[in-house]
DNA sequence: GTGAATATAATTGTATACAATTATAAATTA
DNA sequence: TAATTTATAATTGTATACAATTATATTCAC
């Protein structure tokens, strides 16, 4: 809607990058789904070389898979992939949080609350997409307080193949943080406790973890793997 | 010479890639050297198209900073982002070599003596640069054994950074890393003591890091930090 | 001669044209 | 009809042309 006066001016490649991403987090580009550059081009009314400027940077973040040749599609990771990606944040953001809670100041709190409050708001009104947006936001900011900035590139990367991963593996599309975790993450913060700020922070990312369907092997279209067990058993 | 025969062929973005790269550890490039389209066009025999694919991947790997139409100019982090980039290796590398003391097996000894062996041939004939690439090789080989892939890239553009730090910063462009770190590393590993490969690493690290010549303001081009502390006393 | 204003050149940003590759449809043969 | 081959179309990869911007040189006033 608030779109509609873009059709003149000419969108930039990083707004054009957040509408594809929004897309994905929303569901309506499921993985697998091919994105071919004229249509993109069409839909944005930008030339090619936008276009794969923006697949390229959505690529290095690995929520597109970029095949020689062949084109873009989404990227489907599996579920070892998911769980190695939570692995790495456990592994970022228990430091990150512990950092974050010694440098901490006043002014920081309110920003965090304001988001978390946000991130509630869109789970309980039907904005699913929206809600994983914010939560990836909220511990984008811890790094921020934390203020390593290379480190805060690297965990943005990982948010973002996390948010990809929430909205291909969530029941229902349904937010999955709980959010009181991120209201006590914040307690622990503003408390400058180092030991309990950590001891959420990787609580809190391995019950997202779990929360997600990765037993199962949805998302999975290869059938050696499909029919594994099947044929194990003849 | 070797290169003389890819005359004819054109050469791969990847290739020209770490060409630059090279020369960048090499130091045949200096920090805030202007790197014009144009003359590696030329140099590289590619039109612009490929040049620019390699110049925003080393941007994302901020081993060169991308000024909108400004072009792009070699990196020059200062002393704070060199210790943040090293904080951030010990954070993510600490659980890397814990985790590469559990998966290790035989068949990865050999492959790290043989490129520690490789690092220190390089270190005392006067290859530098090469010695510092081996030494990232090293390292990006630990999070193979540890086998978590999104890990493993985020520590690759970690590595890449440091390189270009340690060709910053060592003083006299002599091999930074003290061989015998690597070594007792391997041993750690080896013996499967996650502890002691931790504490290793961590402190490796840390003497590679107090090796650097960070407090000098070298490399510093700012007029306003290099007058502060006279402009302070009047 | 110094500094501002202007003109010129060089460089980057974007769009497009063409080549190479891959995907799809049609035709041929068993 | 099913499979294989061939022809056609669609798509991606690369080079280049043009537009927009920035850097450099020149001119002019003082």
């Amino acid at each position: 809607m608030r779109q509609k006066l873009n059709r003149l001016k000419k969108p930039s490649e990083a707004w054009i990058y957040d509408q594809v991403f929004s897309a994905i987090l929303d569901q309506r580009l499921m993985p697998d789904t091919k994105l071919t550059e004229k249509d993109l081009c069409d839909v944005f009314g930008v030339s090619r070389t936008i276009i794969r400027k923006v697949l390229l940077r959505l690529s290095i973040d690995r929520v597109v898979e970029l095949r020689p040749n062949r084109g873009a599609v989404i990227a489907a990771p599996g579920p070892e992939e998911v769980r190695e990606i939570f692995e790495a944040r456990r592994l970022l953001e228990d430091g990150i949080v512990a950092e974050a809670a010694e440098k901490y100041g006043p002014e920081d709190a309110q920003a965090l609350k304001e988001i978390a409050l946000r991130e509630r708001e869109c789970a309980y009104s039907g904005k699913p997409g929206d809600a994983i947006r914010l939560s990836g936001d909220f511990h984008l900011r811890l790094a921020d307080i934390a203020g390593n900035r290379p480190l805060r590139e690297l965990l943005r990367q990982l948010v973002a193949q996390t948010s990809l991963a929430i909205s291909l593996y969530a029941p229902g599309g349904v937010s999955m943080c709980d959010d009181d975790d991120h209201d006590r993450l914040i307690a622990a913060i503003a408390d400058g406790n180092r030991g309990l700020s950590r001891q959420i922070m990787h609580e809190h990312l391995s019950e997202c973890e779990r929360s997600l369907l990765l037993q199962t092997e949805q998302g999975c279209n290869d059938l050696h793997t499909v029919f594994a067990d099947v044929m194990a058993a003849e």
